[in-house]
RNA sequence: GGACAGAUGGGUGAGUAGGCUGAAACCACAUCCCUGCUAAGGAUGCGUACGGGUAACCGUACCGAGGGUUCGAAUCCCUCUCUGUCCGCCA
């Protein structure tokens, strides 16, 4: 959630840069207006509230003492009214509040190049070049079925459309690149942890799913409970409502887990092959840094990132998100994609955010700075989606008779 | 899933015939003092959120969560969640 007693504060600011994402600004004004008219409500129902104590008080003085209570009582009776009145109006303005700033976005940071989509996002570096081939390349879903690799009729069988299953070495170079990924992480000072694939709303909430994005979740039926759309929600929720040692920080998290999306606004898009599945597994980068770190964080996050890319040997380039394209949660983004010969472009493999104090505000995650609470930064970021990158494996490791050579660094995970 | 018991501040733990308890005491922690020698003594401070104030500070809310009764609730009532124990089931 963004800050609104900044927004309040220095309003035109604020308004310049969430228009730079496409927020309209008459919707800014009513969430500015609305906070002002919440603090007014609230004002006068502490008032009301204080004198319900302070009379009340009194009242149990006259009572021992004797004297006659008539005419407290029904002064009393009288400001309950008014409380439960003005309470009442809280509650509404608070819920109007709610749900017009749980479904504003991140402000873009200042270094957040301007643009209206993806196409104006910015190429920063390219790393390795993609190798010639003197026959024609093949898409991954030639290659697997060639191999016996992924078998895409039984995956909707046994669920629906886009799920599928990986059968023998398929599913044992998943299994290696997600050991592979994880030693990684750990060399790089991230601690292994393993999760709940199934988090409460208050969770989705906290980091940003929820409220805006439920149509992409998939719910437990009955419960408030979601299987999980990325890692990012249980490590980042890990210290949802918690105060932080300053010296605790930066926390650096990694964890796998199959993550699971509904694609609701994908129809059409990539429905062949496994680049856009319902369920697939990732390693996910998380970090929890004082506001000060956290660039220095988001580097090394990339950084990280990339070197496994360049460890399996896979071309890849970084790119900066305009402002247009950033995700909800995220200030700053950078993706990494990789080369697919096959697809003879370029496709995200990873994405790394800094959300900045956006994901700690709403799930309420501090540390304690002196005498005071801050919020602090979280950071994340995909190290990577192991399903995309057993895809460039096949298309960049593959031969002219459709057999595919394993990366010199996953041979010992095999 | 069934039965019973419980849920209080960083921890332990008082407080249940409603008001003087935002909450005793102890421990932990912080600062200071004393004293020095392997360990101890003393003083003060020490929950969170929101609002107001330059600040000291003041107001409001919070004793698992939500609702109710009442002039007034940690204390009474209802619903839910979680924890423990027993049973059932299961990896």
């Amino acid at each position: 959630m963004i800050d609104l007693k900044y927004l309040e504060k220095n309003f035109d600011e604020a308004t310049n840069r969430l228009t730079k994402r496409g927020i309209n600004n008459t919707l800014l004004e009513e969430l500015k207006y609305k906070f002002r008219e919440l603090k007014e409500i609230n004002r006068r129902l502490e008032e009301a509230r204080a004198t319900q104590n302070r009379v009340s008080k009194l009242f149990g003085e006259y009572r021992r003492e004797g004297k006659d209570i008539s005419e407290l009582k029904s002064k009393l009776s009288k400001n309950k009214e008014l409380i439960a009145s003005l309470q009442d109006e809280v509650n509404i303005a608070n819920e109007e509040l709610q749900n017009i700033a749980l479904n504003i976005p991140n402000f873009p940071d200042e270094s957040v190049p301007y643009g209206e989509d993806e196409d104006d996002n910015v190429e920063i570096k390219r790393v390795l070049t993609p190798r010639e081939f003197n026959f024609r390349p093949r898409e991954h879903w030639e290659l697997a079925e060639i191999n016996g690799w992924i078998d895409f009729q039984r995956g909707v069988k046994l669920a629906k459309s886009r799920f599928s299953l990986l059968r023998g070495e398929a599913a044992r170079l998943e299994r290696a690149l997600i050991n592979f990924f994880l030693d990684e992480n750990r060399k790089r000072g991230f601690e292994e942890v393993y999760v709940p694939f199934i988090n409460n709303s208050n969770m989705l909430q906290g980091t940003g799913q929820l409220p805006k994005f439920a149509d992409d979740l998939f719910k437990i039926e009955g419960e408030e409970l979601y299987l999980i759309p990325t890692a990012e929600v249980p490590l980042t929720n890990i210290y949802n409502n918690e105060i932080l040692k300053k010296e605790q920080l930066p926390i650096l998290l990694t964890a796998y887990t199959p993550c699971f999306r509904k694609e609701a606004g994908s129809a059409g898009k990539d429905t062949r092959g496994m680049i856009r599945q319902h369920q697939f597994d990732k390693v996910e980068m998380v970090a929890l840094s004082l506001p000060e770190e956290s660039e220095e964080i988001f580097n090394m996050m990339v950084e990280n990132a990339s070197n496994l890319l360049t460890m399996l040997e896979l071309p890849h380039r970084l790119v900066e998100l305009c402002s247009g394209d950033l995700g909800f949660s995220a200030s700053m983004t950078i993706d990494i994609e990789v080369w697919l010969p096959g697809q003879n472009r370029y496709r995200e493999i990873s994405s790394i955010s800094n959300t900045r104090d956006f994901q700690a505000r709403r799930a309420k995650i501090r540390f304690r700075d002196g005498k005071k609470n801050r919020l602090l930064h979280t950071l994340n970021g995909s190290a990577l989606a192991v399903g995309r990158t057993l895809v460039a494996i096949m298309e960049n490791y593959q031969n002219a008779d459709g057999t595919i050579d394993i990366p010199e660094v996953l041979k010992k995970y095999i």
